[in-house]
DNA sequence: GGACTTTAATTGTCTGACATTAAATTCACA
DNA sequence: TGTGAATTTAATGTCAGACAATTAAAGTCC
């Protein structure tokens, strides 16, 4: 782990490369302390900022924290599930805001990952899940409810749904799918949406999960992603009316 | 964005956040040149250094770029799809390794995420998707291969399967559960396994898919799946039998 | 023996400097 | 006047040394 070439570029960056290599195979184990910063700059070869900058590339990743005082110094840290979720979600985030993603694309991939854990949560989703579905619906239905709530009771809905299927890693998988997407669709579909429609489709998914029909919970969503695609298809195309109808309106 | 509270805590970590807020919130855009770390440390009131720590830490999740020269300087970046397949296995295979997660809740939310893409790739799938997806099984048929090129090549197996759903976004999520699960399964299974078997499962998902029948290639997966699961109970199974005979023998 | 003080080790931050890079500019020369 | 080489300039990358803040452990006093 202490070899670095003589390669002029981004000693930093090497140095946090070198120490991530020794977390990921394992030579660093969760908890152990790594030498400090004092240390490292000498066994580098380099100064002592460098090698603090190489630490905070480790740290914004959650591979190590730093704890001051005499018997401080950088851990590699365990990745706990919420770290992981965090990051997860920040990166389906940016992903999607960055690269020209269709909605379509988006959407359909949300659902198909949803699917994924119906037949699970159907078998094995808990009374508390349930409850949690059922208030949100409930919530839903309320007639004053700004769009900013209807949207994070939306998330919380299907948050206690994929939950239902009892494996933490699923979970973890569906975070950027499940709240990644929100901000994406809630900014599309807004102002069409009919949310009637919507709380009877979450109505039926929460009495097929209780009646535990995985195949009933699958339909539902698969009606949730039609209803969706078809909401953000009139959406653009009234788009597309207003602007062609300005355009005419300038020539 | 300049505001920066009084709180004498790790102002690195607080300038990294108020610009990564800036990011994902919209007010800087892909590109977009950074103030240099002279101007902000100015504008945040912090020394050099303590900037260049907020930089490296943004620079780690790839949120930014930097060039040097005249015209250099630190650029917002667009997050690639490459990177964010990166990010995604890196995060997985660290959250699995450092969180006893047990082989069954890890091989359960793959094939259910796998399964996912299945009737989209069944449906979708392009002559090149199958030349791979045949390549592979027939390379998997080749007697002098190594467990390592096994391995490798099963996951560019399912790496067709995926990328053949045609949706980036999914192929994303799924990189995940497909590339990171590799070596936890393969360090256990490897002794175990059934190549032939293997292969076999192979070939009718691949026939499946050119047949673009959906359902048996979900079908295909679980087979698979259920064979890995009684893969992994019988080397546990093994195990634990070694272990009591260990223990008896001492007592 | 317990509460308090001191000490030492470590991270966090600052200052100032120099090295390196790469684009823009200037200037000599054809 | 045009072109290519040399210079300038602005930025990041790195370094050295210092001090502040924090925290646990060792030491001390009652």
């Amino acid at each position: 782990m202490k070899i670095d070439p003589r390669n002029p570029a981004d000693l930093s960056a090497q140095i946090a490369s070198a120490i991530r290599d020794a977390i990921v195979g394992g030579r660093l184990i969760v908890d152990q302390r790594l030498p400090s910063e004092a240390e490292l700059a000498e066994q580098f070869e380099v100064s002592r900022p460098t090698v603090r900058e190489a630490l905070k590339r480790l740290a914004a990743q959650s591979l190590i924290r730093t704890q001051r005082g005499a018997t401080g110094g950088a851990f590699v840290n365990r990745l706990s599930f919420p770290e992981a979720y965090y990051q997860q979600i920040t990166t389906s985030t940016l992903l999607l805001s960055m690269n020209a993603v269709s909605f379509e694309t988006a959407c359909e991939a949300r659902y198909a990952l949803e699917r994924a854990c119906a037949p699970l949560s159907a078998e094995r989703r808990t009374a508390d899940h349930l409850a949690t579905m059922r208030a949100e619906i409930h919530r839903q239905a309320q007639p004053g409810l700004t769009d900013e709530a209807f949207c994070a009771s939306d998330v919380a809905f299907h948050r206690a749904l994929v939950d239902g299927a009892g494996n933490p890693v699923l979970s973890y998988q569906l975070a950027g799918a499940v709240e990644a997407m929100q901000p994406l669709m809630n900014m599309i579909t807004f102002t069409a949406r009919d949310r009637a429609r919507i709380v009877a489709l979450h109505q039926e998914i929460a009495d097929a999960a209780e009646a535990q029909d995985g195949a009933a919970v699958t339909a539902g969503l698969s009606a949730l992603e039609v209803e969706t695609q078809e909401l953000a298809q009139s959406v653009f195309a009234a788009r597309a009316a207003r602007l062609d109808a300005k355009a005419r309106l300038g020539s």
